[in-house]
DNA sequence: CTAATATATTACTATATTCAAATATATTCA
DNA sequence: TGAATATATTTGAATATAGTAATATATTAG
């Protein structure tokens, strides 16, 4: 329970929380709707996956991220609680859009390998 | 959030939690059922206090703490949680035990004033 | 096999947090 | 008022955490 108090005790991570929430995502494109370095994503998803909040499943040289079965199972109270402080956070919102556009643009991990300053340009508003 | 959080991501304080749960109390009976030292326990409080999780009202030269009503009113969830956890930890259940018996051998502040540390052993099993 | 790509890990720096001891501030009581 | 008590705050050392740049490990493509 502190471990998972402790990892989800940082914005960074919260708001890679968001995103998958919505739906899995692999690190690239983690990194390039949040616009945050890959070796930092990497470090907040592996504490996260640590506390059994997310869970990855390899897919050749991509890694996807999801939410863990078991913590919405165990803890959909501190779930709701999180989904409302999204919500309500103007920068989470800004982060669900970019997301938003994201998707909506049909956008994949090819394009952002192309080219990925273009992909976060495109996403911004 | 995040400050909450951050403020729940502590044993230390989740100890302080389980106990102001119960009842209200003063900073030397925390002090003395959980056995931890009174700059400490201190600080503690306040950290739970500005992440408004807690509140204080003086009485006299004692100071009560008690948990606050906005946040059992906000987060329902997490605090549920919490008790689960309190429940299903061994180490939180002795610091139960030693409230328990602190309150039903019917000592107080006066009793610890006189002397503290016969106190802590009489609620230690 | 080699080059390129995706992700993870390491090494380092900066910042934050914890604890304990000492000190400060109220408050009560004699 | 002055001594004792309850609580808060400060300080300094130890540890933990976050971020970045560089490097390492897979994996795929040619």
């Amino acid at each position: 329970m502190i471990e998972l108090l402790k990892a989800l005790a940082d914005e960074n991570r919260l708001r890679i929380i968001q995103l998958i929430l919505q739906k899995e995502l692999c690190v690239c494109e983690i990194e390039t709707i949040l616009n945050m370095n890959q070796s930092n994503v990497s470090r907040h998803l592996s504490k996260l996956k640590q506390a059994k909040i997310i869970e990855s499943s390899k897919d050749g040289q991509w890694v996807h991220y999801g939410i863990a079965p078991g913590f919405i199972e165990n803890y959909p109270g501190i779930l709701e609680h999180l989904k409302v402080f999204f919500q309500g956070e103007s920068s989470f919102r800004k982060d669900l859009n970019a997301y938003i556009k994201y998707t909506s643009m049909g956008l994949n991990c090819t394009d952002i390998r192309k080219d990925p300053e273009s992909v976060k340009i495109k996403i911004q508003e």
